[in-house]
DNA sequence: TTGAAAGCGCTAACAC
DNA sequence: GTGTTAGCGCTTTCAA
């Protein structure tokens, strides 16, 4: 292994202006930093982790913590996970992977131990466990805080009390909302709101509750009468949870799907009955774009920024190891694209 | 932050012996690793990662190599990438999550730096960049080797040349194989594979290709006839493919089936034409066990063993990093479920 | 603009 | 069974 020593004598120069060529952090001549560049290169040098860590007191790699169930939303994690990877390594990051089975004493373990610097955490719940060991996090360089106190975190999703917390999340309240305006637009009155699996609620995970909070309150003010229904995914599940919504609401001309591994059972069953879409019924699904693109009807849909949501946690999270000021929650907004799957509601429905 | 030197002190003893408590690299009286115990918890020491790295020259860090495209078999990926993630921690290893995207450059610069202790690479294609620089891995200690020369590896997937190298991978050979005996078995002469997306045969990832070599030459060796289509994900694809399909071998009573997005679109297809599964057509599918349960019919099929692979790949690198002889392959089996998507062919087909 | 040197917190000889 | 101590490779004052 080749050491910042060695390249300080390969180049005729002391290990502090190699240090400082690689940090930049005071200024170089011009002549003495291409020397130690091409000393660099000719030797293979790479700095040393474990020393860097030890000597400065970051490890430049932040912690990212994604649910243990893979029950849910996988390929969303999966893309969040990914970008968040992708965009802490244009900040010069790399990323921990922990799983949520350790629970709170993952955070105090990582934070202890000085492995990572920050942390992400996907899937909150709207009371998490975890939440207490991150609050007031970010503040390093506060007046009496000594490093390590504190462990600066952002979390993807939103819990119930976001106190001293920074969260990243589509905006799902709105979502459920553009969802009811998009099909009361279009004349629909009767909504049956396909949810996620019944554990999703059980689990107070944030994102399904404050949808259907949008979607009722909407409903509410526009008049639409809304009927909701917890659904697992796959094809039986959707059967019997259709059946019984066709029986309460026999007029339900508009769908709104939030569980991605319902929608093709959806539109299969009412092909199989003979309901058209989206002459017969409208469905509007919120999901990712490639689910809602390469459905058998090419969905109307609010997608699911998974990009975005993985960006922008590292975003905030940069920022605060930058001890910049910033906003305690950030909603993207959602936007609804019209596809195949809506149109307006047909002329014999009741109003 | 509470350090090594503080814990020794307040339980009285020198800093290695608290060193020693901790690794349990030598034997300690059982008062002073009690007292030395309740001194760590009740100041909450947690030791330092870089301090520990940097005078062990160990990291206690795998790194994770995951695909940027996440265009394929996602859930799977991530299904692996949690069960690595949870053996690693068995081990008293955590999972550094690389993307693909950095190339060959982000193993040098793993294993230059330290970083982690090994590495793990899924998604490998047969003759992948990153190889050369990982054959002979894990050869710790051998005579002349330095640490750090070496970054022993474990591949998920198979390239086309396995030396020096270890690899864990489904024997998608014999799934392939598996696959065409059934449905010789249950009376099927005209199978009809729908594989991946063509991207996926362009880019030589070696399980695609073996599959088709499984499911080739067992058909020949059954005299069966075997029609090949690749394949994208989504109903308009898989309804193009299935026309060309149909038109060519009109007399095809058996599908295998290995692009998960087009299995359903397929189950849908078939039975828009009225043939119904598995009387008229039998379907057998290569994806994880949950989509063949979630399927509109329940899908006979073989399963991807995700968890299984992450797991044997993690301790396959234990042994290595113990200096442990090992398998270069470790092949897993196959197995297939029989479930409500096969059967007998129909009496009228072709013999 | 550069160098010298004091640690960072831990591990692992070496001593007893 | 336990203590002493010399580094591990780097960052960062302090001094020039």
């Amino acid at each position: 292994m080749v050491t910042l020593a060695e390249v300080a004598q390969h180049a005729g120069v002391s290990a502090s202006t190699v240090s400082y060529v690689l940090s930049g952090k005071r200024s170089i001549s011009t002549t003495t930093r291409l020397r130690v560049e091409e000393s660099i290169k000719e030797l293979g040098y790479h700095p040393n982790a474990g020393a860097r860590a030890l000597a400065s007191s970051r490890s430049n790699i932040i912690a990212l913590m994604v649910p243990l169930r893979t029950d849910m939303y996988v390929p969303v994690m999966m893309e969040i996970a990914i970008a968040v990877a992708t965009t802490a390594r244009t900040h010069g990051y790399d990323v921990l992977l922990l799983t949520g089975e350790e629970g709170p004493d993952a955070v105090r373990r990582v934070t202890g131990s000085g492995l990572a610097d920050a942390m992400i955490l996907m899937d909150v719940e709207l009371d998490d466990e975890r939440l207490p060991l991150l609050r007031g996090g970010g503040t390093l360089g506060r007046a009496g805080s000594r490093p390590g106190d504190d462990q600066p975190s952002v979390l993807i999703g939103l819990p119930a009390d976001t106190t001293g917390l920074t969260c990243v999340d589509l905006d799902f309240r709105a979502t459920g909302a553009l969802c009811v305006e998009h099909l009361a637009l279009l004349g629909h009155r009767d909504i049956a709101v396909i949810g996620e699996a019944p554990a999703v609620y059980e689990r107070h995970t944030g994102f399904a509750e404050r949808t259907l909070d949008g979607l009722r309150s909407r409903a509410r003010e526009l008049g639409i009468r809304l009927l909701h229904r917890p659904c697992e995914g796959g094809y039986a599940a959707m059967a019997a949870t259709l059946a019984r919504v066709l029986d309460e609401r026999p007029g339900t001309t508009g769908f709104v799907v939030q569980n991605e591994s319902a929608v093709e059972p959806l539109l299969a069953l009412l092909r199989q009955q003979g309901r058209a879409v989206p002459e017969d019924v409208s469905v509007v699904a919120i999901c990712p774009e490639q689910v809602a693109v390469q459905a058998s009807v090419r969905l109307t849909s609010v997608a699911i920024p998974a990009q975005e949501m993985g960006r922008s946690a590292v975003e905030q999270l940069m920022a605060k190891l930058d001890g910049r000021d910033l906003d305690d929650v950030v909603l993207i907004a959602p936007e609804l694209t019209v596809r195949a799957s809506t149109g307006p509601a047909p002329a014999g429905a009741p109003a």
